[in-house]
DNA sequence: AAACCTTTTGACACTGAGTGTCAGTTTAGT
DNA sequence: ACTAAACTGACACTCAGTGTCAAAAGGTTT
């Protein structure tokens, strides 16, 4: 038992470590050296701790998205994939709106290294791989194929990224919850184009 | 003249020779003095024509891309936003289908490296961003506002790849033309969740 | 508490991407 | 042919990430 919890506060303290560093240096001026430095570990510990410098960085992220994960085998009374995907993601928008300023500077980070903006995209991937698992484990009730939950999923999680983008370009000063319940009740009821279909 | 001819001819060289290479090896056991060494050149020259090893495998599908930004400015008469969009993405998808075994050999390499895959959607989002400006060149005329511009390009971007993904599962040899009608259809006249809206 | 086994750690060496620099070569313009 | 500009190769350097192995904790048994 003592050594799980050693290890827990360990990357605890190289994640807080990490991170500081990130905000004050940016993250490709940080190098994994620095990081195990002011860690009080060595360089190799480091990463036998987070694979890449990326991981430390998105390591919260990552436990949301297992959390959103867990929620999918255990839905509310009565509630289908669909509402499972809307409560996670205007669960998210709350977090983010519980800590603006935080959320805000790390995305600020995120826009200063092209590796952490891939490994983001990389991420919301993971998320739209778990909305279309959540959205065929009931698809027959929802009245959708195994292909449409991957369509769906994909232009769910494509909207999402579009709402948090804007958000963030207005310095995360409007209400997320409410751009993000706008948006996925548009996307389900009709994308709003049937005006302008050309051709 | 001869200049940029020259070096046209180069980066066609090491761009050959790269997925040459990249196909025999694959992406990350392939080295960039590997490179540099089949195209005759040396490494550090390898690195003016590409920044990136990442950049030689996606060189084709910058310049598809280019092509689309092109596109934009130059629409057919009477076609809106969506409909340069509709046409760029059904063209795309007829060039794919012109040559369903390089496309799959290719996405073959792509699954094998983690880095090429973050590219990938990178690539994947400068799309995005191409098909939001082409909606809101004349957004006002679909009746659509900036934002949601914004959100349905994320949606569309979103649907194509995971149009996309469904055919290289089934092997490339479906008719991705239909299959991107279909979906590109049905994203405009809504997404079919009108009967599963919980809560 | 001593002996014992397992996990964790640090040190060292190595590969490979990408960059700065600079001197030598090629090319275009006159 | 002469000169200024662009291009190239060679070399050295930083940094991410990995393999290996011996030392050090940590935990268990007698």
């Amino acid at each position: 038992m003592k050594r799980e919890e050693k290890k827990a506060r360990t990357r605890e303290t190289i994640a807080a470590a990490a991170l500081q560093l990130f905000a004050e240096r940016g993250f490709d001026g940080t190098t994994a050296d620095d990081i195990a430095a002011a860690s009080g570990i060595s360089r190799r510990t480091f990463f036998r701790y987070f694979p890449t410098k990326e991981d430390v960085f998105f390591a919260q992220r990552q436990a949301q998205l297992d959390a959103f994960r867990r929620m999918i085998d255990d839905p509310l009374p009565g509630e289908d994939g669909f509402g499972i995907t809307r409560r996670a993601l205007l669960h998210l928008a709350s977090v983010y709106m519980g800590d603006r300023r935080g959320a805000a500077a790390q995305q600020a980070i995120v826009r200063t290294s092209r590796s952490l903006m891939a490994h983001e995209l990389q991420m919301d991937y993971a998320w739209e791989e778990a909305i279309a698992a959540s959205l065929r484990r009931d698809g027959a009730g929802i009245g959708l194929s195994h292909e449409q939950c991957g369509w769906l999923a994909g232009a769910c999680m494509g909207m999402t990224r579009a709402v948090l983008r804007q958000w963030f370009e207005a310095d995360a000063e409007r209400d997320l919850v409410a751009m993000g319940a706008v948006a996925v009740d548009r996307l389900a009821g009709g994308c709003g184009l049937g005006a302008g279909r050309g051709t």
